[in-house]
DNA sequence: TACCAGAGGAG
DNA sequence: AAATCCTCTGGTA
C-alpha cells in the first residue's frame, strides 16, 4: 500500500502493545504494528511484576514490557536497585526515531511476519487540509458549554461552508433545523488529514467535545478527540488526523524570534502575513445578534465566521510546509512539533541523532540538578564600545552562524569535553579542552544541519521564487536554520539533556576572542572598528575602496578555521552612534543608511513600541534627514512638530504609549504608569491579566506621571499632557540623534521663547 | 543623586 | 520551557 503517515496511536491486545499507523492513501488505513515499549537498567538482572523480558544490551539491561502504562511502575521498582535510562521517551515518539519513519512521507508500506517494512515510494501525495471555527452563544461573557450552543460552525479548504441553524440566506450558509443538525452535518462533511484551528486547543476542540457529549452525538465520523493539559495550556488531539492549532505555529515563531508583533489575534497574524483586512465584529455581542440581530447583521455575522476559517486555513496553509520540514528533520508527528519548543527540537533531531550513533541518551535533570544549572550563568558575548557620533563610508561584516561554527570547529560536545587519553585537544580560551579523536554527536548534529541547509540553498537559487518545489525547500532550509540556531541556547538550556555549562562557556569564549580577533586583524589592515555586536564589526572604510573590504575578508578568511566564515554584510554610505546620558557611546543604538537610501534603526526609540508615536514618528524623520546630510530641515521639522504639539493639531493616537503587563496587577512591588493604567482598566470592569498591553496616555493634571495615565479606552474628555510629551518623549527621541551634531535644545524650543519648560526639561 | 524595578531591544 | 548584554524611564529615599 502506498501512503502518507498522518497520525500515529496506540492500541493493547493482552500483553502486546501496538502502534497504529494511519496510513492516507487512496483511503485511511490503520496498520497495527507491534512493538513493545523498553527502556534500559544499569544494576542486577532485573526481575518481578510487568517484565515482559530482560536482555543485556552493552553493558546495560534492556528492559522491555508489554504495556507502555507499564513503564511507570516497572521504572519505580527498579530505579532502587540501579540506575534507569530512557524511560521517558514517548512509546509513538520512539517508535518513529527507533524505525525512521518519516511523518507525511510518501512509502511503500508492506506488511507481513508483524513487522511493517518502508519503503520509498513515488506518489505524489499530499494530504488534504480544511480549517474551521466555531461560533458559540455568550450571554454571560465567556460562553459555558454545559449551556450555551454553538451557533455556526464555518468551514474553508477545497470547499467551505457555514453550517448554522438560523435561516440566513447567503450562497456559501447551511441551515440546519438544530445545533445537533448543525455538528453532525459538520463531521460528516470534514474528513480532511489535517485540520486548522485558530487557538483550537484552548477553544473550539474542548467546546465541540463538550457539546457533543452533551447532545450525545458519537465521534465516530470525526475521530476521538482528546484534550489532555500540556505545559503551555490544553493539546487537543484528533486520532486519525493532524489538529494543528494554527495559533500554538505563530506563538512558535514569535518565541524563536521570526515574528514579532504587539498581538497575535487571528486579525493581527492574517493582516501580517497576507497584507488583507478581514471582517471584524464585536463578539462580545454575538449572543445579541443570535437573538435578536436584523437579517443584515445575521448574514455579517455568518460572513465574520466564514473569513475567519479562511484566515485559519490561509495561515495554516502558510506553515504546513515549515512544519512538514520540521516534522520530516527529527521524525515526530507535526501534531507534536508544533507545540514543542525550539530547544525540544533541538533534543529531538538529538535523540534521533543518538540513536543512529547507537549511543543513549542522558536523563532529564531532577528538579535539584535544574535549579543548580539555573544558578550557574553562562557569560556571554562581547560588545564593543561604539564610535559616537555620525560616521561616513561604513562596511559591516559578520560571522555566518557563529555559534553553530565554532561548535563544528571544535568539536564542543559533553563526550568530548576534558575526555581523557585523547591524542589530541582544541584548548578553548576558559581552559576546557575537547578530544579531537571523535566527532561529538552535537558537532556531528550541526555538521550535517550546516551541510544539509548549504546545498538546499543552492537548490533554492535555481528554483523560481513561489513554486511549490520551492516553498517546500525554502521550508526545508528555514527547518535546518532553526535547529542550527537554537543549538547553543539548547546546551545552555537548565532542562536538556545534552545539557553543558563547560560547552556554552567554551563556545561564547570562543565567540569573544574570534569577534575581537576579526576586528584586530581589521584594524591592521588599516580600518579604523567603530563597533562589534556578538558577532559583527563595523569599519570605516576611511579612503579605502570598497575592493580592499573584500581583499581583507577573503584573506582573513583563509585564516579561520574551515565552518567559519567572516561575512560581508553592506556598505553604507552614512550611519550615526548616539550617546547615552552619562556623554558615552550607548551599545545596541544606532542607524544606518543603505547605498539605496533605505535606513536601518537599531535599539533607538523609534523600534520600541513603549515610546509615543509622535516621538517615533518625528524621530524616524529626523534620522532620515540627518543621514541624507539635511540637518537644518531635521532641525526645522522638530520645531514645526513642537509647534503642531502646542496647538492641538496632532492626533490622539500619536500619543498612546503602549506597555505589557508582564505580570498580574496584583504582583508588581512598584506601580510604573502602565501598572496605574491597567489598575484604572479594572476599577472599568475590563478583565486585565498579565500579558496584556495596555495601551495609555498621559494626561493634564497635576502629580506623578502614573496619576496621569488613562487608558485610551476611558479616557473620556482627558487631554494629553502637551507639555509632558514634548519634554519627555519628543526631545529626548530626536535630541539622541540631533545633539551628536551639536544642536542644542534651546535651537528647537526657539530663541527667548522661554517657557516653564526650561526647568524640568531633561538635561543635556 | 543614587538606586531599584520593570520593560524591551540586539544578536 | 533559551540566555546574555545593554539602555532607559519612573518611582523612592
Amino acid at each position: 500500500m502506498d501512503g502518507i503517515l498522518i497520525d500515529i496511536g496506540h492500541s493493547q491486545e493482552g500483553d502486546q502493545s501496538y502502534i497504529d499507523l494511519y496510513i492516507r492513501g487512496k483511503k485511511l488505513e490503520v496498520i497495527h504494528e507491534a512493538f513493545d515499549p523498553y527502556f534500559y537498567f544499569d544494576g542486577p538482572k532485573p526481575a518481578g511484576g510487568g517484565i515482559k523480558k530482560a536482555e543485556k544490551e552493552g553493558k546495560w539491561w534492556k528492559v522491555t514490557v508489554a504495556s507502555p502504562s507499564d513503564v511507570p511502575k516497572v521504572r519505580e521498582q527498579l530505579k532502587k536497585q540501579g540506575s534507569i535510562y530512557e524511560f521517558d521517551i514517548p512509546y509513538t515518539q520512539r517508535f518513529l526515531i527507533d524505525r525512521d519513519v518519516v511523518p507525511l512521507k510518501p512509502y511503500h508500506w508492506q506488511e507481513g511476519g508483524g513487522r511493517v517494512k518502508v519503503s520509498e515510494a513515488n506518489v505524489p501525495y499530499a494530504p488534504t487540509t480544511v480549517a474551521f471555527d466555531i461560533e458559540t452563544y455568550n450571554p454571560r461573557g465567556m460562553p459555558d458549554a454545559e449551556m450555551d450552543p454553538i451557533v455556526m460552525i464555518s468551514t474553508y479548504g477545497k470547499s467551505g461552508r457555514v453550517y448554522t441553524w438560523k435561516d440566513i440566506r447567503l450562497p456559501f450558509v447551511k441551515s440546519y433545523s438544530s445545533e445537533k443538525g448543525v455538528i453532525e452535518a459538520f463531521l460528516k462533511d470534514t474528513s480532511e488529514d489535517i485540520i486548522y484551528t485558530y487557538n483550537g486547543d484552548n477553544f473550539d476542540l474542548p467546546y465541540l467535545k463538550k457539546r457533543m457529549e452533551a447532545l450525545g452525538i458519537s465521534e465516530d465520523t470525526l475521530g476521538k478527540v482528546s484534550i489532555r493539559a500540556g505545559m503551555r495550556g490544553m493539546k487537543a488531539r484528533i486520532a486519525g488526523r493532524t489538529h494543528f492549532d494554527v495559533y500554538r505555529g505563530m506563538m512558535f515563531l514569535a518565541r524563536i524570534g521570526a515574528l514579532k508583533l504587539p498581538r497575535y489575534t487571528l486579525e493581527d497574524v492574517y493582516k501580517e502575513f497576507t497584507g488583507k483586512e478581514k471582517l471584524d465584529i464585536d463578539t462580545k455581542y454575538l449572543w445579541k445578534i443570535w437573538d435578536s440581530g436584523t437579517r443584515e447583521q445575521l448574514e455579517e455575522l455568518a460572513t465574520y465566521s466564514f473569513q475567519d476559517a479562511e484566515a485559519t486555513y490561509e495561515l495554516g496553509e502558510h506553515l504546513l510546509p515549515l512544519y512538514t520540514a520540521l516534522s520530516q528533520m527529527i521524525n515526530q508527528m507535526p501534531f507534536d512539533v508544533s507545540r514543542m519548543s525550539s530547544s525540544q527540537v533541538v533534543e529531538s533531531l538529538l535523540m534521533k541523532m543518538a540513536f543512529k550513533r547507537g549511543e543513549h541518551f542522558p536523563n532529564k535533570p531532577g528538579e535539584g540538578q535544574f535549579k543548580a544549572r539555573v544558578n550557574k550563568p553562562v557569560k556571554g558575548a562581547f560588545v564593543r564600545q561604539p564610535k559616537p557620533g555620525l560616521h561616513n563610508d561604513i562596511a559591516v561584516l559578520d560571522f555566518r552562524g557563529l555559534y553553530p561554527s565554532i561548535i563544528i570547529s571544535h568539536n564542543i560536545d559533553p563526550s568530548t569535553l576534558n575526555a581523557e587519553g585523547c591524542s589530541s585537544y582544541y584548548k578553548a580560551p576558559t581552559g576546557q579542552r575537547f578530544c579531537k579523536d571523535r566527532i561529538g554527536l552535537i558537532p556531528e548534529m550541526l555538521k550535517r544541519v550546516t551541510g544539509k541547509r548549504a546545498k538546499i540553498k543552492v537548490l533554492l537559487k535555481k528554483e523560481k521564487e513561489g513554486t511549490r518545489r520551492w516553498k517546500q525547500l525554502y521550508a526545508e532550509q528555514q527547518a535546518l536554520k532553526i535547529a542550527a540556531n537554537s543549538t547553543y541556547g539548547y546546551m545552555n538550556f537548565a532542562r536538556a539533556r545534552w545539557y553543558s555549562h563547560d560547552c556554552a562557556e567554551a563556545t561564547t569564549a570562543w565567540g569573544r576572542k574570534y569577534i575581537k580577533q576579526a576586528a584586530a586583524e581589521a584594524e591592521k589592515r588599516g580600518f579604523k572598528v567603530i563597533y562589534g555586536d556578538t558577532d559583527s564589526v563595523f569599519l570605516l572604510r576611511g579612503g579605502k575602496s570598497k575592493g580592499e573590504v573584500m581583499k581583507f575578508l577573503a584573506d582573513y578568511n583563509d585564516s579561520l578555521p574551515e565552518e567559519m566564515e567572516l561575512e560581508f554584510e553592506g556598505f553604507y554610505p552614512r550611519g550615526i552612534f548616539v550617546t547615552k546620558k552619562g556623554g558615552i557611546a550607548a551599545k545596541k543604538r544606532y542607524a544606518l543608511i543603505r547605498e539605496d537610501g533605505q535606513v536601518e534603526i537599531k535599539g533607538l526609540e523609534f523600534v520600541r513600541r513603549d515610546w509615543s508615536q509622535l516621538a517615533k514618528k518625528t524621530q524616524q524623520q529626523v534620522i532620515q534627514l540627518v543621514l541624507e546630510g539635511k540637518a537644518e530641515e531635521a532641525k526645522q521639522l522638530v520645531r514645526d512638530m513642537i509647534g503642531r504639539v502646542r496647538r492641538g493639531e496632532v492626533p490622539l493616537d500619536d500619543y498612546i504609549i503602549k506597555t505589557q503587563l508582564k505580570r498580574n496587577i496584583g504582583k508588581y512591588a512598584s506601580t510604573g504608569p502602565h501598572v496605574r493604567a491597567a489598575m484604572r482598566l479594572k476599577e472599568a470592569g475590563e478583565d486585565v491579566k498579565k500579558g496584556a498591553v495596555i495601551e495609555y496616555i498621559v494626561v493634564e493634571g497635576a502629580g506623578k506621571i502614573g496619576d496621569r495615565s488613562y487608558p485610551v479606552r476611558i479616557l473620556g474628555s482627558r487631554k494629553p499632557d502637551k507639555e509632558y510629551y514634548i519634554s519627555h518623549q519628543l526631545l529626548p527621541a530626536v535630541m539622541k540623534i540631533l545633539s551628536e551634531l551639536g544642536v542644542t535644545q534651546g535651537e528647537l524650543l526657539g530663541e527667548g521663547k522661554q517657557t516653564g519648560l526650561w526647568r524640568w526639561a531633561p538635561g543635556e
